[in-house]
DNA sequence: AGCACA
């Protein structure tokens, strides 16, 4: 008889099946398509598309074999070829009698889209690129990035699935804008799917990943160099980190600045525990610590680039040290504990030419030698084009200076320029008035 | 244009 017997391929005598297998479809051909395609002749209970080496076949499962059947006969005797998108696609049926996990995540709308990067320099665009592309849909929860077969590519959480729909449906095939990538990074196209995935666990914030709805996570360790210093910081980049200790500089330092200055200065963000002074580059820098990081956050933002006197006097640079926790040993005239009353104040010789050796050892880090203290610092201070010196009036000995165990103080109690005597913290608004701390999008 | 797990 005709006997079909072992003849596997490329013949029209497959045995009737639900599934049909359709091949030469348009690329990236959806899901809709294919039930819009065999709705005349049943009921569509399950498709597959974007399957084979060029993603242009596809599956569809009838509920009936029946109407598997009427599908293909009808266009066997048809005229008209079926088409998608103008495109004949050719059909028969499928030598499986159900088509198996179909529901690849790629195909269920969630709130977390698969991304991968198309371009010779994929893996050069950022993380923080991502997100900025990415959050002009909606607010991004997390993002990982990692290298597959596939090439480079990001998970990026929504809130919810119409989000990250919106997302998907606008960047999809298209290329990052050039003005956000560098340079040298050639051109990067997108291409987009969804994962299965709901919830991203991003256990620390890394150039590799990134939880945006808590800022405080922990850095990788492996963005943590052999001294325990982080390096890498939120955005990828070489960054500080945050840390309960500021590390301040002072620029343009015409008027003497002393621990008391600095200790009411920074006290108006809540309580100091401790101050140490140095000299580092032929300048004054001071490490500053609060108990959290959050208020040193706080405080750092709001003075940054600010000055302590009226004119440009002082300006303040700060950045996050690398220390958690100052070790003072000795309460002079450079280094104070606020939190142990009862460590002894050494009067101190006063050591105009910054010969004074700091009494302090902060962990991770060498003892003192006067020059190589804390090299990882990010602040460098720029030197000041004006010297400085014991000839200038220090201006602020009218200050208020209590400082031993000085309770935390509200922003903007210390500060006000009347009670701070000439030009204190002039330079734009003083702290009280800044607006508050934003954190990115907290939340 | 020819049968599927990232």
């Amino acid at each position: 008889m005709a006997s079909v017997s072992s003849q596997p391929q490329f013949r029209y005598t497959q045995p009737p099946s639900k599934v049909l297998h359709l091949r030469n479809l348009p690329w990236e051909c959806t899901e809709e398509e294919l039930i819009e395609l065999g709705k005349p002749f049943g009921k569509v209970v399950n498709t597959k598309c974007n399957v084979g080496a060029n993603r242009n076949q596809a599956f569809i499962e009838f509920a009936d074999l029946n109407q598997a059947i009427a599908m293909i006969s009808y266009y066997a005797s048809s005229s008209e070829p079926a088409q998608v998108r103008g495109k004949t696609v050719y059909l028969q049926y499928s030598n499986r009698q159900e088509i198996v996990n179909n529901k690849t995540a790629a195909d269920v709308a969630g709130n977390v889209l698969l991304v991968t990067i198309e371009g010779d320099d994929a893996r050069l665009v950022s993380i923080d690129v991502l997100h900025l592309v990415f959050s002009a849909f909606g607010f991004v929860h997390k993002i990982t990035t990692f290298e597959k077969t596939a090439g480079f590519q990001a998970l990026v959480q929504f809130s919810d699935a119409e989000t990250a729909t919106s997302a998907k449906t606008a960047l999809d095939s298209r290329s990052i804008p050039r003005y956000l990538l560098p340079d040298h990074v050639g051109p990067c196209t997108l291409r987009i799917t969804y994962s299965g995935h709901t919830d991203l666990s991003v256990k620390f914030q890394s150039h590799r990943s990134r939880d945006y709805t808590n800022p405080y996570l922990p850095v990788a360790p492996s963005a943590i160099d052999g001294s325990g210093q982080i390096s890498v910081g939120l955005d990828g980049k070489k960054l500080e980190p945050e840390s309960n200790v500021l590390l301040a500089s002072i620029e343009n330092m015409q008027y003497a600045v002393t621990l008391d200055v600095l200790h009411m200065v920074f006290s108006a963000f809540g309580p100091v525990q401790k101050i140490a002074m140095f000299d580092k580059n032929g300048g004054v820098q001071a490490l500053i610590q609060y108990p959290d990081v959050q208020t040193a956050v706080v405080a750092k933002e709001a003075l940054e680039g600010h000055c302590i006197y009226d004119g440009g006097f002082c300006k303040l640079h700060i950045s996050y040290s690398r220390h958690t926790d100052l070790s003072i040993k000795i309460n002079n005239d450079r280094s104070r504990d606020y939190t142990i009353p009862n460590i002894p104040i050494v009067n101190s010789q006063p050591s105009i030419l910054g010969q004074q050796p700091v009494q302090m050892i902060a962990p991770a880090v060498p003892q003192y030698n006067g020059t190589q203290f804390a090299p990882t610092d990010q602040a460098v201070m720029p030197q000041p084009s004006a010297g400085w010196g014991p000839t200038v009036p220090a201006v602020p000995q009218s200050l208020p200076l209590q400082m031993h165990n000085q309770p935390y103080m509200p922003p903007g109690t210390l500060l006000q320029p009347s009670q701070m005597g000439p030009g204190m913290m002039q330079s734009g608004a003083p702290p009280a008035t800044l607006p508050p701390y934003h954190r990115g999008h907290v939340q």
